[in-house]
DNA sequence: GTCACTAGAATATGATCAAATTATCCAGTG
DNA sequence: CACTGGATAATTTGATCATATTCTAGTGAC
């Protein structure tokens, strides 16, 4: 009687198709991604267990993918942190962001169908309104996915995938830097994009993006160059 | 008696200090980077336990990882495969190599130390002897190797990051295609790059590199276009 | 300040359930 | 009578959990 209990196995007590490891993943990684752990912060497994109600396993495997993406970091003693980035680190970001972000909304303008450009103008107006309402949080992820949704026209998967990545990477000290300076003098240079791909201008598009990111990155590591002056 | 049976629980079967799952990522990742594993090929967790002598879940973690860094592929039904890459893929590859090595290969000339100089050109040196003697998978793993030391004498961690993810993409079907072609015809440009870095002429030694990432991918992208002709 | 001890957290295993692929069988047709 | 097509059964593989084991770090005594 009792060798059959309901010992489960199994997933989906929510209603999704997703195994559970997917689920937890796309938890934490929004978790990371729109700072709600701060840099330096240990990520502990039962911790999260407990958090997001999950089991071990799954909440085990996001971590590892995360780990993998550089959005979280092995501390050497089979502890594991949100990374605490340096201005060099920061520095790197900016690097590839600058080179990676202008390359894909190229592609995105050439690509671009009607419904994608009306879908960005949504998203960008959402994205002032959390600004002028000061909602932080809303403007984090409004603005992740104003740019995601960017990659994903570009269909370039791979460097897309890299981007993700790096957002993975500021995610936490953006929030920081953010909450630090408040909404107000945020870069939007989305405006100028929005026009320049209405137009089909993709050089002009990728300008107005490179621009966009170099403010925005360059506040933040301003602020992390403060914070941590000497080595 | 057997209440209290060898019933393990952990690691260190071997004489490591490193904890069973971190061993089965690199072995797993060392099988995909030098093309053990063909393009195409389905990866079950099953099969690994076997291959590899491990228990389920550091092989489970160990694919996870590699999925996250994208030397691995979900099927969509749970399944794990090598990704086969298209044309398309590989220039996009190409591109972020063409930006990316370079720029490593600008910073690790600025700060190479004369040891590092004589390890690049020992690895170069045993790499021409594999060609030489026709053994493939010494090249393969020579070849990355010499990169692979590149990118650590840059000191840009996130930057190599990045250029290491895209070896784990490429790996198996350069593999195949280093197979069709034999090892004669290879690109090395890595005595041009080795001279100019000994003259600390950053930048010659970054338009070696940029040739030689070029050469040798645009043969993988080719390949790849002739065998899969259509859309 | 060093060392032993304890508490807590992570690693790893095997058991068990669920799902998907493969194999098998039967019916209907040329 | 051989052959294709679809439905069902069997096997393989993945997902999850409970638990045992081991490591790390913190605490207190000497």
């Amino acid at each position: 009687m009792n060798k059959s209990a309901k010992i489960s196995g199994q997933q989906d007590s929510g209603r999704t198709g997703l195994p559970a490891h997917e689920v937890i993943y796309r938890q934490l990684r929004d978790l990371v991604l729109f700072g709600d752990l701060a840099p330096g912060q240990p990520v502990t497994i039962q911790g999260l267990t407990a958090r997001l109600d999950a089991g071990m396993t799954p909440v085990r495997e996001a971590i590892r993918r995360l780990t993998a993406e550089g959005a979280l970091e092995f501390q050497g003693n089979r502890r594991v942190c949100v990374p605490l980035l340096s201005a060099d680190n920061i520095s790197e970001i900016i690097l590839a962001r600058q080179w990676l972000d202008p390359h894909l909304t190229l592609r995105a303008t050439e690509r671009a169908s009607l419904e994608d450009l009306e879908r960005l103008t949504a998203l960008d107006e959402t994205l002032d309104a959390a600004i002028t309402k000061g909602d932080l949080r809303a403007y984090l992820e409004l603005n992740y996915r104003f740019h995601k949704h960017l990659y994903d026209i570009a269909d370039a998967p791979i460097l897309a995938n890299l981007a993700e990545g790096l957002w993975l990477r500021f995610g936490p000290s953006l929030r920081v830097v953010c909450g630090r300076m408040g909404t107000q003098n945020l870069p939007d240079k989305h405006k100028d994009m929005l026009d320049a791909m209405h137009a089909r201008d993709a050089e002009s598009a990728a300008r107005a993006i490179r621009e966009d990111v170099i403010q925005g990155m360059e506040q933040v590591r301003q602020s992390l160059e403060s914070s941590s002056p000497a080595h």
